[in-house]
RNA sequence: GGUCCCGUAGUUCAAUGGAUAGAACGAAAGUUUCCUAAACUUUAGAUACAGGUUCGAUUCCUGUCGGGACUACCA
């Protein structure tokens, strides 16, 4: 149980014998105290000044005397500033928590609960490589379920694939005239790039025939839709639906050169998926749906055949589920996923990592089932997240200025790679360690920077300054870890006694105060969806610990005492960043 | 037009309605005979604007200005 949940029966306690008030725990604050006053943790009175008709100044009085008289092993003393309650914890309290957890792995996790969830995240288009804003997606989602994961959730991540569909088309087309049957072998490039190179060449080349058809007088509308190149695509479509093996074959193996592609990358950042859906398989799932919803009167049908779905009620529009022609849209096949996915794994929730242009569409698709009355509609949870910009604005692959996933985590490589040189403190690492070594760095930048925003506020990414490995980063924790373990190394063979008395100073307070607070902040990860707020905790964690680290020594300290006491906190300290970090997918160097 | 999101130091990000709005980078100045200086310490610097709600507002409400997303029988 926490510190602060600890507190607050106490309090609740005091008000009832003191005033007869019952108050709920939802009323009480308790936060942290500000450093420029004295104590640990402190009572916000206001709000019961009017209900009990007394003085700020006099109720923390009273409450505070009443806490201690009460609870004496818990507080030591409190003082009253304004309508601010400050309460100083017991040092034996804290000495309690460091004794307890300093040499547990996973303090914070949880034991099984029996509910599982699926988090489906990644979910890529076959026609190019991944980006950086794949990137926050992929952490987001791997990270999220992670957590999910350590907290005792069963957890099925998966991953639809978007390997059909026009623009698939186009590099496909693009291939085969452009081509001359090349692979990715041949030319020696990875499969994902080479068929975007592709779908690029697509694109110019359309340009270029709609320029030229327009300088011949056409209007720039008409010349869009003649563009040979566009017609054929047009064309090559119609064939993949009706099943042509040519362009079955083709489209099978361009997809399998991006798959191989994807793989690569999948490996070095970490990511990896239980249940692979493929848009291919999925697209016309959905159906039934339409049948259901008319009947029920969920759905209602036009004149001209389509169905659609009036939601006006609910501060939406009218959506469409079924064209004219019978065939379905995106929405449908997003309803007859969910439904294929609830059939396989029963989950109780349904975590999904899309970007927040789909937050309708989300809204739209919980709101469906959930009309149709489907018992899983509730778990639905549309995990949005906001766009990766750069400081020209929004990356656009058409204009060049997407940053491509691989290239950026072989320049954060390099950078590590350099500045690690530059240090000097690795020298005996042989070459497969100086290596891993570099990726732990480069991907603990990466991934760190795009984890420690909100994931609802979009980010900006600036390619150079972006890059950096002091202050708030991944590599500035990670060097944190290394240096306890540089002085734990030290004391493998020294028992460590139990310490359970003593005087706590400032710094060592602060840091044990932190490394209580480990389980709530995970807990709020998981309510908030929202992994950053461990990045920012394990960032302040190891702030606290340097602070800590250069004011006081550990193996010289003071007594013997102290030492093992300061061995404890390194110990601990060491686990929670490696625990926290692990739960954002990064990884920590024993050395760096 | 409608719906939704966002405006915080020069820049990138924090702040369950609580104290004098925190960090990081950048700028300026310091710290190493001592456990890894990828570190630590100090200084300067911000809530777009106008109202309202209340003991108290960056946070909630209204309006203005500015930015973005969505609003396809595209996915």
């Amino acid at each position: 149980m926490s510190i602060v949940t600890e507190i607050k029966p106490n309090v609740q306690k005091v008000l009832s014998e003191l005033y007869s008030y019952t108050a709920t725990t939802s009323e009480l604050t308790i936060n942290t105290t500000k450093p420029e006053f004295e104590g640990d943790y402190t009572l916000v009175l206001f709000s019961f000044v009017k209900q009990l008709k007394k003085s700020p100044e006099i109720l923390g009085q009273e409450i505070g005397e009443a806490l201690i008289r009460n609870s004496p092993d818990m507080f030591t003393a409190f003082n009253v500033i304004k309508g601010f309650l400050n309460l100083t914890i017991a040092d034996s309290y804290w000495h309690n928590v460091l004794q307890t957890n300093y040499s547990s792995k996973d303090f914070g996790t949880q034991k099984a609960n029996n509910k599982k969830v699926m988090v489906e995240y990644s979910s890529p288009n076959t026609n190019k490589p991944l980006h950086l804003g794949h990137l926050r997606n992929i952490f987001l989602g791997w990270s999220i379920a992670e957590i999910l994961y350590r907290c005792g959730y069963e957890v099925i991540k998966s991953c639809i694939v978007n390997d059909r569909g026009i623009h698939i088309c186009k590099s496909m087309i693009a291939w085969q005239l452009f081509a001359n049957s090349a692979t990715p072998q041949s030319t020696n490039t990875k499969g994902d790039h080479f068929v975007g190179e592709y779908y690029v060449k697509f694109n110019d080349e359309y340009k270029r025939q709609v320029e030229e058809l327009v300088n011949s007088g056409i209007k720039k509308e008409d010349a869009e839709k003649q563009a040979p190149i566009m017609a054929a695509t047009q064309k090559m479509l119609l064939d993949w639906e009706a099943g042509n093996p040519e362009v079955m074959e083709l489209w099978t193996k361009m997809n399998s050169w991006v798959y191989a592609g994807f793989d690569v990358t999948y490996k070095r950042i970490g990511a990896d998926f239980q249940k692979m859906y493929y848009e291919s398989n999925t697209y016309l799932l959905g159906k039934q749906f339409v049948e259901d919803g008319l009947k029920q009167g969920v759905f209602f049908k036009k004149e001209d055949g389509s169905v659609w779905i009036d939601l006006t009620a609910d501060g939406l529009d009218e959506k469409l589920v079924l064209r004219k022609d019978g065939t379905s849209v995106y929405i449908t096949q997003d309803l007859g996923l969910a439904q294929q996915k609830y059939d396989e794994f029963h989950y109780d929730q349904s975590i999904y990592v899309i970007a927040d242009e789909q937050n309708y569409h989300m809204k739209v698709l919980k709101l469906i089932l959930q009309k149709l009355g489907k018992p899983y509609a509730d778990g639905i949870y549309h995990l949005s997240y906001g766009m990766v910009e750069l400081p020209t604005g929004r990356m656009k692959s058409r204009e060049g200025t997407v940053v491509d996933a691989d290239d950026i985590v072989e320049e954060m490589v390099n950078v590590a790679k350099a500045k690690t040189e530059e240090l000097g403190k690795v020298k005996d690492f042989t070459e497969a360690e100086l290596k891993e070594l570099y990726e732990t760095i480069a991907l603990g930048a990466l991934k760190f920077f795009l984890l420690r925003v909100d994931p609802k506020k979009k980010m900006v990414f600036n390619p150079e300054e972006s890059i950096d490995f002091h202050g708030f980063t991944g590599p500035f924790v990670q060097y944190t870890y290394a240096r306890i373990k540089s002085v734990l190394r030290k004391v493998m063979d020294i028992k460590r006694a139990a310490i359970n008395s003593g005087t706590l100073l400032k710094l060592e307070r602060d840091l044990i105060i932190s490394l209580e607070q480990y389980p709530s902040i995970i807990e709020q990860t998981i309510t908030e969806h929202n992994p950053s707020v461990i990045a920012i905790y394990v960032f302040n964690l190891a702030k606290s610990f340097n602070t800590f680290y250069t004011e006081h020594s550990v193996m010289n300290a003071e007594s013997d005492e102290k030492k093992q006491l300061r061995l404890q906190l390194c110990e601990m300290t060491a686990n929670v960043i490696a625990s926290g970090m692990g739960l954002l997918g990064i990884k920590v160097p024993e050395r760096m």
